[in-house]
DNA sequence: CTTATCTCCGTAGTCGACTACGGAGTCAAG
DNA sequence: CTTGACTCCGTAGTCGACTACGGAGATAAG
């Protein structure tokens, strides 16, 4: 699979069809994330399903946290020439999503209760929410 | 609680019982965060331990991922009397927070996949977590 | 053929959250 | 009293990730 049928955009279409500006494109081609295609002898580049699959992999991974800069060297896994390389790096990134998850999922356990003590008691003039923020910080953060 | 007591602190020491740089307090201060006391004619300002119960708060709830923005809004709501206005600053980071849970749970999943399946075959010339790296992620990315 | 709408490319600006710098003033230990 | 650390204050720099601008060239609809 990853076939780049002649599906071919120019960059704005590339650039709605990704729900991204075009300028983004251009600035990830500069950091070297995208490849910019051959420009056909003082033509327009085109692009293709490839480029928007990578588009999308680049979104995502960026809304899951990753810097541009991790999100560079997941790509580079692109090549399978580096099995071993591929997977240590794959083990570091699994290493730290997993890290990532389990301090969300702290916070989340700590905004939560906030969240379901807040206005518990209508009688109570100080609101829990805000209390706790004033306290429980140590011992939520470790 | 919130008792100030006159331990009396310079700029610095405040900065260095809340673990965080002086450049960051004046900067806090000149966002509104944080209140500057007065300075008795010519002299060095004092904080209690108030300034640093602030600065806390505020550490805190950038731990939990509120913007210095919504600190400011939460920090308006300290009062204790907006209880329902907090709760809704709570619950929609709340949401926020789970939904980053869940995309990084299901990237977890492919990557221990991708990780497990990769070098269990010596004879192959191609990785596997190559190979399916980007199908992978289509499927997984919806 | 003529516009209107891109594309190309380099440079520059923005935003959030800090962090650093520089020079004058202040305070405290020796 | 001197010396060195700290404070004050304004401005400027950094970093990551974009986003905008401007002018020249390309392309497509009418
Ligand atoms: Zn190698
Ligand atoms: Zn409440
Ligand atoms: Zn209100
Ligand atoms: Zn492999």
């Amino acid at each position: 699979m990853s076939g780049s049928q002649n599906t071919s955009m120019t960059i704005g279409s590339l650039a709605k069809a990704a729900e991204i500006n075009v300028e983004t494109i251009r600035y990830y081609q500069r950091l070297g994330l995208m490849t910019e295609p051959e420009k056909p002898l003082g033509g327009i580049r085109r692009y293709d399903e490839d480029a928007l699959a990578r588009l999308r992999f680049i979104r995502r991974a960026r809304w899951l946290g990753f810097s541009l800069e991790e999100i560079g060297e997941l790509l580079k896994l692109e090549d399978g020439t580096h099995c071993d390389e591929a997977k240590a790096l794959g083990e570091r990134k699994l290493g730290n999503v997993r890290d990532k998850i389990r301090s969300l999922q702290q916070i989340e356990g700590v905004l939560d209760q906030l969240v379901e003590e807040c206005c518990t008691q209508k009688d109570n003039v100080t609101c829990p929410l805000i209390g706790s923020l004033h306290e429980g910080f140590d011992t939520a953060t470790k």
